[in-house]
DNA sequence: GACTAATTGCGACTATTTCGCAACTGCCGA
DNA sequence: TCGGCAGTTGCGAAATAGTCGCAATTAGTC
């Protein structure tokens, strides 16, 4: 497993908790702290929440996934190798669809050169109706 | 003042707890629910937070008032006549900066095209690094 | 001025996230 | 291979944030 080394070469230690914290992440996709607690447990059922959100915060210290706010309010995960896309956030059925970054790539380059901003496309939610919802 | 018939129009009774949620979102800008509430127990300390909560949710039905989220995890709102800007989120020292809307016009452009994805802007919150922060 | 329905205040309650602390366990060095 | 230390976990308590039910109050109408 690569994972060992991975995790290992960012100083932290290896456990399955954390393994399968990340593990989780991975596979879900977009993921809740409380979805990612609840996938774990059909594994490691006596794993505690606290465990949970304490080593997404750890996992996002390294640079292995990384959260972003879709509205509501609760953060949402994602693993690192995955945020290569924006987030679509319908306001009506709160689908979250995905475009590439490069959607994005002149609207960026506008902040940039006109306020000198550097926009964080990973960590960004855009809010609107999505195809469906507009009809 | 011109308020009482804007409450009225819109159907809602005039109340002193509404007029002043109002007011206070008009003059605060940008402000979450606690900041309103602080706001307007300086005039009338007796008003409760579940009235401020309530009131912002009905101001923001009948369309005098809007929420954005702006990353942490609280809804902040404005008064409805000052969403002409989007909102650039400094991750790093945490300041609001404002960009016109036309800034973003060819992304909505884009989005629309590409995913018929009818984005809010005035909804939507940019994160990244403020000019300031980027140095 | 009186009636009705909307609104307020209050307290309880839920959900979400954080924290302290004792017990446990990976990992490093001998 | 063994032992010790620091990082990690589990657990319960505690902040934080927002919602809800209900009785009392009050704005708007006639």
């Amino acid at each position: 497993m690569a994972d060992k080394h991975e995790l290992r070469d960012k100083g932290l230690r290896l456990t399955p908790q954390r393994e399968l914290v990340l593990s989780a992440v991975r596979e879900l996709g977009h993921a809740t702290p409380e979805e990612v607690a609840e996938k774990v447990r059909a594994t490691h059922p006596g794993i505690n929440l606290s465990t949970v959100y304490r080593n997404l915060e750890t996992l996002e210290n390294v640079g292995l996934v990384q959260h972003t706010h879709l509205g509501h309010g609760g953060a949402t995960y994602h693993a690192a190798e995955e945020l290569t896309h924006l987030h679509l956030v319908c306001s009506d059925c709160g689908s979250v669809g995905d475009a590439p970054i490069n959607a994005a790539a002149n609207f960026v380059q506008n902040l940039a050169d006109d306020y000198g901003f550097k926009t964080d496309v990973t960590h960004f939610a855009v809010y609107g109706l999505c195809a469906a919802c507009v009809k």
